[in-house]
DNA sequence: TCAGGTACTGACCGATCGGTCAGGCATGCT
DNA sequence: AGCATGCCTGACCGATCGGTCAGTACCTGA
């Protein structure tokens, strides 16, 4: 089974992509993302050096984009916080529906480890903006319902195109986060 | 440790259920629920079959008045639909919400088991109604924003009454529900 | 030609998982 | 007194987990 493919490391990323996503992290061992690419467990921790490590380089893009997201949500306030968390997240939702799929509800196990401990963090002020920066109970309930349903949702929709699934999404959301009269 | 209580099913049942919704049902091992109960993991395995008996049972109600409202669903269709959907499935997750929450995106790994296969298919007709029996696609993907919004968030306010909680969730629903023109 | 790095393997490790089993200890019926 | 039953225990099982390690085949530059 000696096969001298370099490229193996993009391969074993892109694999475990595919299994976290049916199956969860918890749910996948190293030896699933092994046997997906062909090669032994043992070559995946040649890669990477434990398998938290995997994950972290797996969502790296994505925390990225997220982190830029919370960077821009810092110069607004009320309404306006509350469009462009959700253009921004809806955006980042679409882009990286595959990457956000497969934490599929391990989000607060996962947040807990010091590696996502950041992430945390970034998700509070998403949820503060998206309710308008109200501690109303209602908009925050409001907020939490829209963040993770889209979180939710955009993986189930792998097969349809951005421009189809963003525009969508982002009407649900400014429906769902309209100010209660 | 022996200490003989006869009242030590319902209270594993309770610790499963408070370890379930903080770890997930595949990260909480019978020995964590043993542990919380002060008995052995033996004792956990003569009161329930397995694990996952001890986790159908945790559920039963939930799924009871679950069914309850699919039959309620059959006789509607369209805007009819969408609000008795709505307030349904409202109601239950609130009523239920910390079964619901320890599920934590294990729903899809869980339902594909024979004893769950059939709440798989009264979720499908739930969005089925949710969405007005449309197959628009921006239709279908508001439905499962507000059903897996609602899931994910009722676990997060364990806290606030139900009297206060229903109201909010309903009418992020209704809104996020609304026809798109 | 050969040293050294890269990419990998199979064997192995301790821990933990869900689950089994024989037995023990009260309690209550006969 | 004897015996069944309900409830529970500690010891144990095979499987699987994430992770380690010594060794090896292959390529490359000196």
């Amino acid at each position: 089974m000696a096969r001298p493919t370099p490229e193996t490391h993009a391969e074993l990323l892109a694999a475990a992509a595919r299994r976290f996503a049916v199956t969860g992290y918890k749910g996948t061992s190293l030896q699933d993302i092994a046997r997906e690419v062909g090669c032994s467990k043992a070559a995946v921790l040649y890669h990477f050096a434990n398998k938290e490590a995997l994950l972290r380089e797996l969502m790296a893009p994505a925390i990225a984009v997220l982190e830029a997201l919370d960077a821009r949500l810092a110069g607004h306030t009320g309404a306006a916080a509350q469009r462009v968390a959700a253009e921004g997240f809806v955006d980042l939702a679409v882009r990286f529906r595959r990457e956000i799929a497969l934490l599929r509800g391990e989000f607060p196990d996962l947040l807990q480890q010091p590696a996502f401990a950041h992430v945390q963090q970034v998700s509070e002020r998403l949820i503060d903006a998206f309710a308008g920066h109200s501690d109303r109970p209602a908009a925050r309930i409001a907020a939490l319902v829209v963040l993770a349903g889209i979180a939710e949702t955009c993986g189930e929709f792998l097969d349809i195109p951005d421009e189809e699934l963003r525009p969508a999404l982002l009407a649900v959301a400014l429906r769902a986060l309209e100010p209660t009269t």
